[in-house]
DNA sequence: CGCTGCGTTGAGCTTCTTCAACGATCGTGG
DNA sequence: CCACGATCGTTGAAGAAGCTCAACGCAGCG
């Protein structure tokens, strides 16, 4: 059951059945309820974790109390593994967002098996890096874009993962959409409004069709404004 | 002479002499003059680089001309490890700030050298976990903090390094500061002013003393207001 | 059925940027 | 070595973008 689960990992190909063996000795298995915390930031970093069903935020919160949502976590995806290659405490929060199950990595039993596994380290170099990437993007878009470029920007996003092109449907309440884009659900909420007026997008609640592809780009790369 | 430079990048620290002699033959030797490009963001990614002497910047550009630095670069950092592990592209210029000397390192012969050397692997994780921790604090303060706190956070960070605790000497011009704190020179200019008379510093020129810890601390934290 | 969280809208305000002007400083070429 | 241009830094006035606060409808869930 646990191997089967750790098999389909992405962060994990191309591993030994042996390694498979040795991670299921090393892996606690962890059910979460919507709502629950995973860890606050500051606390000792005790290892890494992987979801293996439902989805998981990674946030800051300011001393006001407003949140930047830092990553949303699916199926398969790591988070904090920052926690096990550098410093002794987590850099943020973590929250599982619905009922979830995850699985939990001991830092220095999987330090161990990183060290004897080539594959595992190269994996794991090309995961932080791609998180490098993101945050390299998310950086930009918060110094150099408004508010609408970024909310443009999120929703080309969405559309050039799903296939079905001008379609879109939200995967998370606009609240924590306005928290991942570094707003508040008022400005977003303003912002979709014009959008719409504008004959951009057309939303209904969290379905969103995407009428204008090239206005959207020209608001995500600055060249047009609301 | 180029292997007594890579003897003393910390990335490089517990490799065999042979692994020295192997970085040797791969490695590029550049000279840049101030204001050199290394890069601009979305070049074909071949490698990654090393600062030996001189000062780079990492950044990228908005549309309209905004500037918005990611990182300077001093003796001894990597830059660019990213494009080593995951895309193809690099996500960012890079720029040398003065005269400076960098070592290249071609992407297909460096992952052929970790592969077979966990020490490597595992120092360049840590670099790389680092710079996400380093990423995760500037889109903290890009979306929680305002401009002083932003500000007293990098104050007091550079006193924390210098261990002359008191006595800051900024060691890039104030416009940079300003583009790497996400804000503009006037801006900027504005608040070291306001700063200076109400006694949190006192600032002439590049020289800066930290008149009150706490104080700053507070303003880092959003528990004050200038 | 009531409560809680989500989403929307309006009014007012704060922060930051823009635009403009100007002095100081730095580096370079004459 | 000086003079000049370019960059840097500062200050003011005006404007834009986004946030705060408040109110209210709505849906989902216990």
């Amino acid at each position: 059951m646990i191997i089967e689960e750790l098999e389909k990992i992405s962060l994990f190909q191309g591993l030994t059945r042996e390694h498979y063996a040795e991670l299921g000795k090393i892996v606690v298995d962890r059910q979460l309820q919507r709502g629950q915390f995973i860890f606050y930031e500051g606390d000792d970093a005790a290892g890494f974790y992987v979801v293996i069903s439902g989805r998981v935020k990674i946030y800051k919160l300011s001393f006001e109390g407003k949140e930047q949502i830092l990553h949303i976590l699916g199926q398969g995806e790591p988070f904090a593994e920052v926690a096990v290659f550098s410093g002794t405490v987590y850099p943020a929060n973590a929250m599982a967002l619905e009922k979830s199950r995850i699985f939990f990595f001991a830092k220095d039993a999987f330090v161990r098996l990183i060290g004897q596994n080539p594959s595992l380290s190269m994996n794991m170099l090309a995961t932080l890096s791609l998180r490098l990437k993101q945050f390299t993007h998310m950086i930009e878009a918060l110094s150099l874009k408004e508010v609408p470029g970024r909310l443009a920007a999120y929703l080309l996003l969405l559309s050039r993962q799903n296939e079905s092109n001008k379609s879109v449907k939200l995967n998370v309440t606009k609240t924590q959409l306005a928290s991942l884009l570094g707003t508040i659900p008022e400005t977003l909420s303003r912002i979709l409004t014009r959008m719409n007026k504008q004959q951009f997008i057309e939303s209904r609640g969290a379905a969103i069709t995407l009428l204008d592809l090239d206005g959207l780009n020209d608001l995500a790369n600055g060249l047009r404004k609301l």
